[in-house]
DNA sequence: CTCGCGTCTTGACCCAGGTCAGTGCGACGA
DNA sequence: TCGTCGCACTGACCTGGGTCAAGACGCGAG
């Protein structure tokens, strides 16, 4: 995004939090009016079919942006629930898509994030094993925060087993079998939600087929 | 998109084809310059991994719009293979790009389209039996054929059974087995690539759990 | 300190769907 | 008319990971 746009966006934006752990952000069906960008925190996205269970579609790290796919029937499709204390920058929607006119390269950034989901959406749907999910997504994590400046190979895991089986569309039981099995292997460290990439270049050689492409 | 959006788009767009069943129109890596809707035929994407195996990304009927999730890249991330006789409408994406920024109708119908591929490959990538899976299919496909004018009750099947088996992540004998299962059951009427929908309605709610949010 | 609760782990068992190995059956060319 | 070639179908068997049912482990409240 260029120095123009920053400048500009400064004028419509919404600082909102900080926001305690549980709480929704919005909710599946809300009125769509406005995406934001985490400022510090973690975010969840999940929605919830008929028969009460959850599916987790994705975890927001600071600098990521939440809403971006409730563009199309203008209101959320999903809910929004802080994973931990959060603390947002509200743009109005209508506002950015006018500014987004005057200058391309927010048009362009838009685009970008809106197909870059595209990606990550297909990832996780191609047949992988539980090795794959689990090595891809601790290596994707790593590499997000590494991105924001934080460590890429000590982290804390900010949400339950139970989000991240339902986010990989595994059992959270197989979840904690295959950590456990990339502990005993030497590939991680772990206690409770401390991790440790002890072995980056074999996780990404195991992720491998998942994060390429 | 609103009428001015369509008049100005006519100097910026290039009728391409009849392009040959198995042609490719693009290639992952290919640099990306152009999208394109489909004008008749119908187009899948697929990526190929590292070992060779493919992975049908999507079918792309007539009126539908293809390229969109190369933006972020700046080359194409998978590559379309005309599955019959396909005539394309190229435009540019530079060129559409800045006319987006001048008509707001534009901008937000692109929005929508690419917000929308988020949607269905999120639904794709939940955890979902074979029977939903193929229901969903078949429900999907006859609604957007319906959408352009096409009969929703019988159609032909464009695609080969494989194509349909990797892009709902199954095996090919599963997916003839269900189809099989459904036909028996009095669902469907089915004869190699023609599909009839007997039971709409009993499909739908089968394919519910996925085509629902 | 310890009680209670929510999260996480572990083990035993089971099944949907994958894999393998043939068999059918049009479509098309000679 | 007959090969033959490539999808499509079917049956027998196997396995990754789901399910169920106990525990174990922290952690906060009192």
């Amino acid at each position: 995004m260029d120095k123009c746009a920053l400048r500009d966006l400064h004028v419509l934006v919404e600082h909102v939090g900080p926001i305690p752990a549980g709480t929704h952000i919005f909710r599946a069906g809300d009125r769509f009016d406005a995406i934001a960008a985490v400022r510090s925190g973690t975010v969840k996205t999940s929605r919830v079919d008929r028969e009460g269970r959850e599916q987790v579609l994705g975890f927001y790290l600071p600098g990521e942006i939440i809403g971006l796919s409730a563009i199309h029937r203008g209101c959320y499709p999903c809910n929004a629930i802080a994973l931990d204390s959060v603390q947002l920058c509200r743009f109005s929607f209508p506002k950015i898509a006018i500014l987004a006119s005057r200058l391309p390269g927010l048009q362009k950034k838009l685009f970008d994030l809106l197909s870059r989901d595209i990606g990550y959406a297909e990832r996780l749907s191609g047949d992988h094993t539980a090795d794959e999910r689990i090595a891809a997504f601790l290596v994707d994590l790593s590499r997000r925060l590494a991105a924001r400046g934080f460590s890429a190979s000590r982290f804390h895991l900010t949400m339950p087993r139970t989000d991240i089986a339902s986010h990989l569309r595994l059992a959270p039981e197989t979840v904690s079998r295959v950590l456990r099995r990339f502990k005993d292997e030497g590939r991680i460290g772990l206690r409770r939600r401390e991790v440790e990439l002890k072995d980056p270049a074999g996780l990404a050689s195991l992720a491998e087929r998942m994060l390429t492409t």
